[in-house]
DNA sequence: AGAGCCATAAACAACT
DNA sequence: TAGTTGTTTATGGCTC
């Protein structure tokens, strides 16, 4: 999503007037009507405080990484997400769950993100906007209204940002297949427009791009794999997913997280109380044959991994939702079968937090079982993120037993 | 160079 | 009538 990432807010500053306007833009932030997402600290839109300008305009740096997304993603397990948010706590309760980036944030640090987020956009795509709104809402549907009171509450850059950018969320939302549109319910007639919500069918590969959008190391491959560092040789680079990190970028947290992608976690997306548990990376969608993935589109992520060797994971395209390419027929032809249990008899979106069991196409089902040489792969990546972060995987562990055993039989 | 994707802008209709 | 919502089309930038 370069255009996300690196999305020109060049352009945004060009605007007469928007320097001077986002002083005081903290009181802007509770614009958002949305009683669930009472905007703290607008956890997701802060940056890295950073004195040079240039840099505050790059948000592909690692910085903005380590400082939002790690600090504010819940990557723990259903434990570390007592609000029950399945994306991440955005209360604001990032530093007990979080990675050890997270605890040493000063005050003056939050105050320069929070200055930074101001005029820093989002690396998200629109779509992914919409995705985290709608997911935080407890329905998990919401107005246009509402879905533009949550951007604007958690990513105060669209509060100086002229309006076209809800021109552009009602166009993501229109066109993008992972929105549908739902009526509201007869009794709740009050408000104008639809409420949208989240296709359960492309919600995995909406996970799967955000999941790799803020993190995009479902696979990683450390260069030299195994030779060990000396003081002489060049500073190691990390590639995830084709993105090149130094290795001191990498934290035990980003270790973690990768080893959380080890194998033995297979869990049934579709089973999933919680429909975007970044715990558990193998319920997304992971497909290998880039024609089968037509779902959520993420530039950036092809831009991050297209650079990267052939990677069994870095095949993980999707093709937009261009609904022009679709049947299309309004929002009834938008009902699939396979969800039409979310729906009751009148159209109206059944508000349980449970997905409905979808019956994944054989192709879909069957791009979700782990490669076991994907596993190796994911077991080394893991293993070498650890070692980087100065833990001891258990890998290594084993292979101290079998050194000493053989050492032992010798 | 072309394709694909995304953001943005604009026009338009329908609705409140 | 004005504002909002939803749809559609067009265009430009970026990357592969």
């Amino acid at each position: 999503m370069g255009p996300i990432i690196g999305m020109s807010p060049d352009k945004k500053t060009e605007i007469p007037g928007m320097q001077e306007e986002r002083t005081g833009l903290r009181g802007v932030c509770g614009v958002g009507t949305l009683p669930e997402a009472e905007c703290a600290s607008s956890p997701l839109a802060t940056s890295v405080d950073r004195t040079g300008g240039t840099e505050d305009e790059e948000l592909t740096n690692l910085n903005w990484l380590h400082e939002n997304l790690l600090q504010n993603f819940t990557l723990g397990g259903p434990e570390a997400q007592p609000s029950g948010s399945p994306l991440f706590d955005i209360e604001g309760d990032y530093g007990s769950s979080q990675g050890p980036s997270s605890s040493s944030s000063s005050s003056s640090h939050s105050r320069g993100r929070e200055r930074d987020s101001l005029k820093s956009k989002p690396p998200f795509s629109f779509s992914l906007l919409i995705y985290m709104a709608i997911e935080q809402s407890p329905s998990k549907s919401l107005p246009v209204k509402e879905i533009y009171g949550w951007i604007l509450e958690h990513f105060p850059y669209f509060s100086n940002a002229p309006t076209g950018w809800k021109n552009s969320v009602r166009h993501n939302l229109s066109l993008n297949k992972c929105f549908r549109k739902v009526e509201r319910s007869l009794g709740k007639a009050n408000g104008k427009g639809s409420l949208w919500c989240v296709d359960p069918e492309y919600r995995p590969n909406l996970i799967q791009a955000l999941k790799k959008q803020h993190f995009p190391a479902a696979h990683a491959f450390c260069t030299p794999p195994a030779s060990p560092p000396s003081a002489s040789s060049p500073p190691r680079h990390l590639f995830l997913q084709g993105c090149s990190f130094k290795e001191s970028d990498i934290d035990a947290a980003t270790a973690m997280m990768l080893l959380n992608s080890a194998p033995g976690h297979h869990v049934d997306p579709c089973n999933s109380d919680s429909p975007l548990d970044l715990s558990r990376p193998d319920s997304v969608l992971v497909s290998s044959d880039p024609k089968q993935d037509h779902n959520y589109s993420s530039v950036a992520l092809q831009r991050c991994s297209s650079r990267s060797s052939s990677s069994s994971l870095s095949s993980l395209d999707e093709g937009t939702f261009d609904r022009r390419q679709s049947h299309r027929a309004g929002s009834e032809g938008f009902h699939s079968d396979e969800d039409s249990d979310l729906w009751d008899e009148r159209g109206v979106l059944q508000t349980s937090r449970r997905p409905p069991a979808i019956k994944w196409p054989a192709g879909k089902r069957a791009r979700r079982e782990v490669k076991p040489e994907l596993d190796e792969e994911l077991k080394e990546a893991a293993g070498s993120l650890l070692h980087l972060a100065g833990i001891r995987s258990c890998l290594e562990g084993s292979k101290r037993t079998v050194k000493s055993t053989k050492l032992n039989r010798k």
